[in-house]
DNA sequence: ACAATAGTGTCTGTCAGACAATATACA
DNA sequence: TGTATATTGTCTGACAGACACTATTGT
């Protein structure tokens, strides 16, 4: 079992990579993962979380199943299975020491397969952010729409049209305005500020017609 | 591993269930389903390729992982995880024994979590119906593009405007016309035959905006 | 010629993106 | 009041769906 574990930082988006302790690889940087505690966990899911916790001290509310990777190349030890999964978080104040961040398109070469396993992640954060509203997860609340099409937008890799974007998150109607709440600080009309509705902290909605083709 | 073999029949999405021969839930129909050979199989693709291979003696050319399913109550005898894959082939002559086609809005009980599995196959299927080539896969080639539009409405659970169909199947460029040929046999004009283009029989494509938001 | 289905041309409503106008903060 | 960014109003082009027309077979 490994996780992707994905934030936004410096506007680039970033994947959570800890020092190894045992071996194979040791010292090597490699995704968080572990194996099943058959007591403790209910699922795969359950172990992850659980791992994000033990090993990182944090909670991901939305946590999502990306794929297996199975194969006799991927460990040295052989034959192996794994699940992985992805999660996104706004930026975190404090990493235990042996985890960093690493922006995902400057990552040294990984050990086992985990190379692949982030390419895949990507892919479907990339893909997803498309159509729905996954990529508020990694926004800090509250946070305003601009702050939150920037967010897509580094996502994307590419400018949104202001005026589409308002109309899209206002189709998926999985923010909120915090009423009377406004951001402050810059010589200009501030903007309103908003936060995840409830419903939506651990699961993500999809719209049809995505804000590109 | 287990795997969710479709075919269409009759109009209706079928999917192919096994009288499983050992316990647990022996004499019970279940999806095919096996464990990893290390020796043969170079990942779980490969094991669901052979299961289908021993167990039905096909080869789907179109196989794709689902997820995987894990927990401690899914398999009577303890704590397991399952990849599942689905596979999507043309309507069969033969089945070998203990082998039947269900329809999937009458489907048994079935034993372990398989009728989640199936739930979770046909969702994928019928959301990525909108906006791939997903569905050529159930057609017996060759095919006319009213027939394949047939695989697509039942597929849907809708009628898609000719118009829009012939546009989008043209965009996708996954089909191509056989030149020369053509149906025959109604009293009326003959449609032109299509095939599946070569690089498409693995693969697919998919479009930005759907055959229906 | 008629019936029946295949395939095409064209119009229209809808929606994403562009552009412009208005709103509201701080200096 | 001036500047900067937020937010809204309106126009426009692209495209899905509707409809009507043409094409081609067997009877």
């Amino acid at each position: 079992m490994d996780v992707v574990l994905l934030t936004l930082q410096e506007g680039q988006l970033q994947v959570l990579l800890l020092k190894r302790e045992r071996e194979p690889f040791a010292g090597a940087l490699a995704l968080p993962g572990g194996y099943v505690h058959e007591q403790e966990d209910q699922d795969c899911a359950d172990a992850a979380q659980r791992v994000l916790r033990d090993k990182l001290g944090l909670q991901s509310p939305y946590l999502e199943q990306l794929a297996s990777f199975s194969g006799p190349g991927r460990d040295p030890r052989g034959w192996s299975v794994s699940v992985a999964f992805f999660a996104l978080v706004p930026a975190l104040a404090d990493l235990p020491p042996g985890a960093q961040w690493r922006p995902v398109n400057r990552l040294p070469t990984l050990p086992f397969d985990h190379g692949s396993i982030v390419a895949a992640a990507l892919e479907r954060v990339r893909s997803k952010s498309q159509y729905s509203s996954l990529p508020v997860h990694l926004c800090p609340e509250p946070f305003t729409l601009p702050q939150l099409q920037a967010v897509y937008e580094a996502l994307l890799g590419e400018s949104i049209n202001a005026v589409s974007f308002r109309r899209k998150m206002d189709e998926l109607d999985v923010i909120e305005p915090i009423p009377g709440a406004k951001s402050s600080g810059g010589a200009h009309r501030p903007a309103q500020l908003y936060r995840v509705r409830g419903e939506f902290r651990e699961r993500l909605r999809v719209v049809g017609r995505g804000l590109k083709a």
